[in-house]
DNA sequence: AATATAGTCTATAGAACTAATAGACTATAT
DNA sequence: ATATAGTCTATTAGTTCTATAGACTATATT
């Protein structure tokens, strides 16, 4: 599972993302649309913000905005900020490898290589899953629904 | 991340699937010959047991044993017995379902249809490596190592 | 310059979960 | 009878997650 951190991100980065290019929006406004509490929203924001995904501006009609493009932006990336790895298991992850203490041939380890398999769909799947694809989506099962 | 449970569960049943049909196998040998905590090891087998995959004997020559062939015991089973759900969002599952509560429209939400493909992925790719499998890719890696 | 607006930073705290251990108890083979 | 080996209940230390409080800093506007 995914932490709320994650998961609150994204659906901020998703509202920033319609609202690309419209200037700064306030924390306040994003945490009463997405309901989610503006106290936490804004360590998340933060974050963001420290890994060059969003930008902020202070003062009247300040907020925060998207500095990368949302087709730049993707879910293999905020997870990885917030949540770490994305593999199940450290032997098989690029940024945080750990070897297991109890493994004893990593090399033949049959465990090994199918979590390894999974980790490379999810990672394919997730650098997919830009915001703009995520709108796109949107847009596509509103149609489909009406 | 799986948790330790799971990775120790999976060790001590390929454990145990390399010895199918050789009769019981003592807690103490897997939890020494897979450097596992033997205590830890004891509720594991034990959550096993009452699982329905392994089976157990007591007094002398008593030990642990698979009930279910290894061919029948893949990973998504453990990995749902101890972590529970395996997709990465509560909206994605389907045993352990839950509504997101900031969510306005399930029908089309563009972040859930992702996830739910990462799900789809990972749950083949899981569910297709059985203890057997695992023992046949062993196997192989060993063989392309020599 | 004053003031309201809005983001920033540091600290903290409760809840839940994880990993592991202790120890008394029960069942079985010989 | 006895040694062997699994079972059950409770507990604990440590960590992580989620969230909040509050003082502080920067900026736009008048």
């Amino acid at each position: 599972m995914i932490s709320k951190k994650v998961k609150y991100a994204i659906i901020a980065l998703v509202k920033l993302a319609r609202e690309y290019n419209k200037g700064p929006i306030l924390i306040r406004d994003i945490a009463e649309s997405e309901k989610i509490p503006q106290k936490f929203l804004e360590t998340i924001l933060s974050d963001l913000k420290h890994a060059g995904i969003l930008a902020s501006k202070k003062g009247k009609g300040g907020g925060y905005y998207l500095l990368k493009s949302p087709d730049e932006v993707n879910l293999a990336t905020i997870i990885r900020l917030f949540d770490g790895a994305i593999a199940l298991l450290p032997c098989v992850t690029y940024q945080y490898y750990e070897r297991c203490e109890e493994c004893k041939d990593e090399e033949t380890c049959g465990i090994r290589e199918v979590f390894k398999e999974v980790r490379d769909e999810t990672v394919e799947l997730l650098k997919a899953a830009t915001l703009s694809e995520i709108i796109r989506r949107e847009s596509k099962l509103e149609k489909k629904k009406r």
